[in-house]
DNA sequence: TTGTGTATATTCACTGGTTAGTATACATAG
DNA sequence: CTATGTATACTAACCAGTGAATATACACAA
């Protein structure tokens, strides 16, 4: 039955998605994936050069319904900018505590091919967190703020380092101590002098 | 020539640091291990039991010397409590310059075993995890900081982020932005006021 | 000094299983 | 009848772990 066609290519990186996070991408085989997705390996060979390919749309998928659940989270808070950044370790910690979380995936990818600094995986990894740290930038280039990238990358140290410590030691209470890391941070950054911006 | 012996066990986990380390687990067979330490796979599983065994065996190697180092790195930066913790961060920064670094090899191994939460391997990395944190702590503990074990948690979490982070972006400048970080957050943390201790 | 037994250490060759990727053929839609 | 899409069956390589044999060092006896 050839229905299908772009529903399968979708079906296939769901498949993938399930599971390359849970597993991994080298405990996984191409096998896997197609019989998730109902079909055969060959089958799965027309719609992805290879698995490395595979791989990227894997990683390329979680990139938009990622940010927009961070942005979600900032925006539903109530309150100033702390309080706001906050939310985002509160509701990550939420999430960490399920069973099926592994970590991020994009960085437990970054891990297994480190020694693949080229790999399309990664570089759409590091694109995810890049577009992360300018939008935190931006929020906080329109407060009160001296040096809005530095403190954007703070934010980001620790949360990428609440992902690594909490799958670590699988204790998501790591995770609210980060988000008060955060907060310091931001509170610090503010009660400085800084230049204004709109 | 069955010479060696003890020295064999230990030439057997230099070449498996060197491999796993900068190829990681799975990328890394058994035999591989064995043709670096000059011998045959056969003899390597005389001296460990399975792989996951040399596994193990090859992190405990890492966590004497790798804690070694943060203290020494701690002990000679001259100044206070913040200038110290920021020294670690600055003698890292100058590791993670070396074409040959490849993050943290305790946490790169729990991401590829994310999905075995009881191994072995998993609970050596914790455990080097935690002797950090609690030599922090007790750092902390001897200043007047209200709650040394939250704030050695938060450093941690900056070093773990700055881990993951350099390796994604193989841009070490955030392990000297997490090092500013892990300043604020305790000059905050000394401002406050705080109970004594010896 | 010389012979002999035993625990230690090492090798060769193999098994059973897995895996990324492919050659070829077939089915369906338009 | 041709594009597109799917399946069967295969290759060639890899890989964790093992069976059986062997070599050495050393303790102890003659």
């Amino acid at each position: 039955m050839p229905r299908p066609s772009e529903p399968t290519r979708e079906r296939i990186i769901q498949a993938a998605n399930s599971l390359f996070y849970s597993e991994g991408i080298r405990r996984v085989s191409v096998d896997e994936v197609a019989a998730k997705a109902g079909l055969t390996k060959r089958t799965l060979y027309y719609h992805f050069k290879s698995k490395d390919d595979l791989v990227a749309a894997y990683l390329a998928a979680r990139d938009q319904p990622n940010l927009a659940l961070f942005r979600k989270w900032f925006a539903e808070a109530e309150g100033g900018l702390p309080v706001k950044v906050e939310a985002i370790f509160k509701n990550l910690a939420r999430s960490a505590r399920h069973p099926k979380w592994k970590g991020c995936g994009f960085l437990r990818t970054s891990a297994e091919l480190a020694n693949m600094p080229g790999h399309p995986a990664i570089r759409i990894g590091a694109a995810h967190k890049k577009k992360f740290e300018d939008w935190l930038r931006a929020a906080f280039a329109e407060q009160r703020i001296a040096d809005p990238l530095k403190l954007a990358r703070q934010i980001l140290l620790l949360l990428d380092g609440s992902f690594a410590v909490v799958l670590l030691h699988r204790d998501a209470s790591y995770m609210e101590t980060a988000g008060e890391a955060a907060r310091t941070l931001i509170e610090t950054a503010l009660a400085k002098p800084g230049r204004k911006r709109g």
